[in-house]
DNA sequence: ATTATACATCAAAATATTTTGATGTATCAA
DNA sequence: TTGATACATCAAAATATTTTGATGTATAAT
């Protein structure tokens, strides 16, 4: 079972999944890849109200995928490279020990 | 951004990524890495109720993560692994053009 | 035919998430 | 020190998801 495949915990598996599972946090994300972003940058980009991107943004910290980065009065936001890497690990290791056996021939 | 390097429809990653942000969903999903299982399987790992696995089952399905295979009496459920790699693929270009530009450098 | 098993589906209730608009805090510029 | 900007937080409302228990359907055994 994956609880012994896998190093990483599923609750935090769970949480960082969360943080794909929706639409607008996909298309923060999105902006994320190109580098650093501010809140002033999303609303621009992509015409979500302040409170809503804060709130999405509330989510992927506390999922541990975005660090932040005060400047001033402006807050930069970007991926965590080692919260990518642990979902890649998870996966592969999903793709990697998964099985096709069937149940008639066990 | 995302929607230009990985030719995965992010409709689609959305849903396969609701599929795993549920706990419960990780079980299932985790007796499945062993092979096909029936919801009667699963009833006797989890102790959830049946309603309350086929509900999972169907969102599983929906998202295309996994097929079924009926026998008789039984339905089997599996992981589609070409739905697995296609999580793979995408984490993969996430990590791969995920930028570390900083915004005071550009 | 009748009964049991395996599972799907449904509607209602319970619960959780998301959105909105208002207010709060810190930083900075005038 | 006043006003503007950038963002967080809050409570209420809106919306979506999940759970429950009941009922339905197909298969198979008696």
């Amino acid at each position: 079972m994956l609880k012994n495949i896998s190093k990483v915990k599923k609750e935090d598996i769970s949480k960082l999944m969360v943080s794909f599972s929706d639409p607008f946090r996909l298309e923060i994300i999105d902006l994320m890849i190109e580098g650093e972003v501010c809140v002033c940058d999303i609303m621009k980009l992509t015409k979500l109200s302040q409170s809503r991107i804060s709130y999405h943004i509330k989510i992927l910290k506390e999922a541990g995928l975005i660090s932040d980065r005060q400047e001033g009065r402006w807050v930069y936001y970007s991926l965590k490279k080692e919260a990518l890497f642990l979902i890649k690990e998870w996966i592969t290791s999903l793709t990697d020990y998964s099985s096709n056996k069937k149940r008639c021939c066990e």
